[in-house]
RNA sequence: GGUCUGUUGGUGAAGCGGUUAACACAUUGCCCUCUCAAGGCAACAUUCAUGGGUUCAAAUCCCAUACAGAUCACCA
């Protein structure tokens, strides 16, 4: 055995067959060709199979910062964590991203690679890790750590109970300071190891950075020997493949949730340590979530909402989640919306200096509101189309019927649409039906709750509706003068058509022309609450009215 | 426990030393009206977590306390 063992050597018995060097890989990803100023930005999930409100905070984000700046957006497969990945998610977040209207401009899978940084799924980028890890063992900033999980706990606990800082720093760092031929002969005994960054940071000393959204931070410097690779597949830590990866993709702006703010003084000494440019850091607030009187951080298992297939489900427009998040991560997004109503939403000038600095309660009331906007400003056709697509989808059984259907339904949603004013029924897909069942005869065999206004007396309704229907109504009626018929009869039966002689003299009078015409409405559609009666008439046809007369007269 | 971050109405928030403390959503009331929706008009924080200080003047600056969140893994 020979005493004294370089770096290099040991090293090179580490990884005996990376050949490659830091510099060639500088060459192969040179610094992207971009205009002054543009971001170069990425969209980094760890393939879980699901996509979560956070998520999509964050990939909007992004995705609105490159746009705006003529930049770049890519997607990264990170998954180093082989426990929790699963097949085909990278797939399925990618087709999310795009029905909310973000397309990568790089990205990869099923064996294709678009765009010329990739690999960008991180399991396929071994080579790369190793040639940068065996660089730092060459340099020896890297050292390769013997402790087992049991000695790692042991340190832990101590630590814990004698109230000293956590990890593998200073005097706990055992190996750190091991002779490089100790270290080489216990892996060729086939010992197994992690490679540990060495650190030189002083923790009393101080480390200053700016984020982007938060301002100047101050935090003691790292001087924890954290692990760069794992021992059991190789594969490099986030840490270190954050660092690695954003720096050979060329990214300038690393956009990620508050969660990893405390690392970020381990990631400012990784970065020096390779001699590279760090990127400039957006760290953005969690999503909060009331449950009762407590606030806590939005779950994906307890909170249905967290998840984005609940907003598929429900069928809000896509353009209306962007929206809602948007609003929730810049302040003032909803004021630019105001403005710019048709606007995409990637032309908004996003300001990480507006970010609310604490966490935000997602608001799915604010989502209602947004979303009955966009869908009242639809035309009846394009509503239709959409709700026909999410039906498809999601109800079969409204599916059918509105395809059958498809006049009426049309028309239906046509009224008191496309003018200045336009009604807001409806904040989402699922929730149209309820407001539009009675226009479809098959339906009418479900239990029926007559919702009555001031009439109430059956017999009453009966000789109404009969009255009016038999003697009164005429499809060709303008709705003028299928007002005044209705006043007409009104005044027949002693129902005041004038309001203010009712609110003078309301004793004088059975009722109203409001009442009246309440009996026609619930008698036609057993609810209280429906658009304008007269265009609904006309889409009825006397026919079917007479016959929801005589179901009214059976079942109620 | 160490280290960070935050705290303005039911919600998202604007404000950054002198304002009647914006705006949007929600809620409530009135008006309009064939119902509903829409629209119009109102109401809704005497106060900015609390306690001190600086100042002629503080939600805004400083300090302390409380509370909340994040992080301290061979997970990302």
């Amino acid at each position: 055995m020979r005493d004294n063992m370089t770096n290099q050597e040991l090293a090179d018995l580490i990884f005996p067959n990376i050949n490659k060097t830091i510099e060639d890989y500088e060459e192969i990803y040179p610094e992207r060709n971009l205009k002054e100023g543009a971001k170069v930005v990425r969209f980094a999930p760890s393939p879980t199979g699901f996509m979560h409100i956070g998520n999509m905070m964050s990939a909007t984000i992004n995705y609105v910062l490159a746009k705006s700046s003529g930049g770049v957006f890519y997607l990264r497969n990170e998954d180093t964590d082989q426990a929790r990945s699963v097949e085909g998610a990278v797939e399925f977040i990618y087709h999310t991203l795009n029905h909310y209207g973000i397309n990568p401009d790089e990205y990869e899978f099923d064996g294709n690679i678009v765009g010329n940084y990739g690999p960008y799924i991180q399991s396929e980028r071994m080579e790369i890790y190793h040639t940068f890890i065996k660089h730092l063992i060459s340099i020896g900033r890297a050292y390769p750590c013997f402790l087992s999980s049991d000695e790692l706990n042991q340190i832990r606990e101590y630590q814990a109970k004698s109230k000293k800082r956590i990890g593998i720093y200073g005097r706990y760092a055992k190996f750190r300071d091991v002779s490089n031929e100790e270290a080489a002969q216990r892996i060729r005994n086939g010992e197994k190891f992690t490679i540990r960054f060495r650190s030189e940071g002083d923790f009393n000393r101080k480390f200053i950075f700016e984020d982007l959204t938060k301002g100047k931070i101050e935090m003691p410097e790292n001087d924890i020997d954290v692990p760069i690779m794992k021992s059991e597949n190789l594969l490099p830590t986030y840490h270190f493949a954050h660092v690695v990866d954003d720096h050979l993709m060329r990214t300038t702006h690393v956009v990620r949730g508050e969660e990893w703010m405390s690392s970020v003084p381990l990631h400012f000494e990784l970065f020096k340590a390779f001699g590279f440019k760090m990127p400039k850091y957006i760290h953005t607030s969690l999503i909060l979530k009331k449950d009762g009187d407590i606030i806590r951080k939005i779950s994906k298992r307890k909170d249905p909402e967290a998840l984005m297939f609940y907003y598929e489900e429900k069928g809000y427009p896509a353009i209306a989640v962007i929206d809602a998040v948007l609003t929730i991560a810049n302040s003032n997004f909803e004021e630019w919306r105001q403005n710019h109503a048709d606007t995409p939403f990637y032309e908004f000038p996003f300001s990480p200096k507006k970010m609310s600095s604490s966490g935000a309660l997602f608001d799915l009331d604010k989502l209602d509101n947004i979303s009955k906007n966009y869908l009242a400003k639809m035309k009846a056709e394009e509503l239709y189309e959409n709700y026909l697509t999410w039906a498809e989808k999601y109800d079969e059984h409204v599916y059918e019927l509105i395809h059958k259907y498809k006049s009426d339904t049309v028309s239906f949603l046509n009224i008191e649409r496309e003018s200045k004013k336009p009604r807001k029924d409806y904040e989402n897909y699922s929730s149209i039906f309820s407001k539009i069942w009675y226009m479809y005869d098959e339906e009418w065999d479900r239990e029926l709750h007559y919702d009555f206004g001031c009439i109430q007396d059956k017999d009453e309704i009966v000789r109404i509706v009969r009255e009016y229907l038999h003697n009164y109504y005429c499809e060709t009626d303008s709705e003028e003068e299928w007002f005044l018929k209705v006043k007409e009869l009104c005044d027949k039966m002693n129902y005041a058509s004038n309001m203010k002689e009712y609110k003078e003299n309301p004793t004088k009078y059975k009722g109203n022309v409001a009442d009246f015409t309440t009996a026609i409405r619930v008698v036609l559609t057993t609810s209280s609450m429906t658009p304008n009666l007269y265009d609904i008439m006309k889409i009825l046809g006397s026919k079917r009215m007479l016959k929801r007369l005589e179901i009214f007269q059976e079942k109620y």
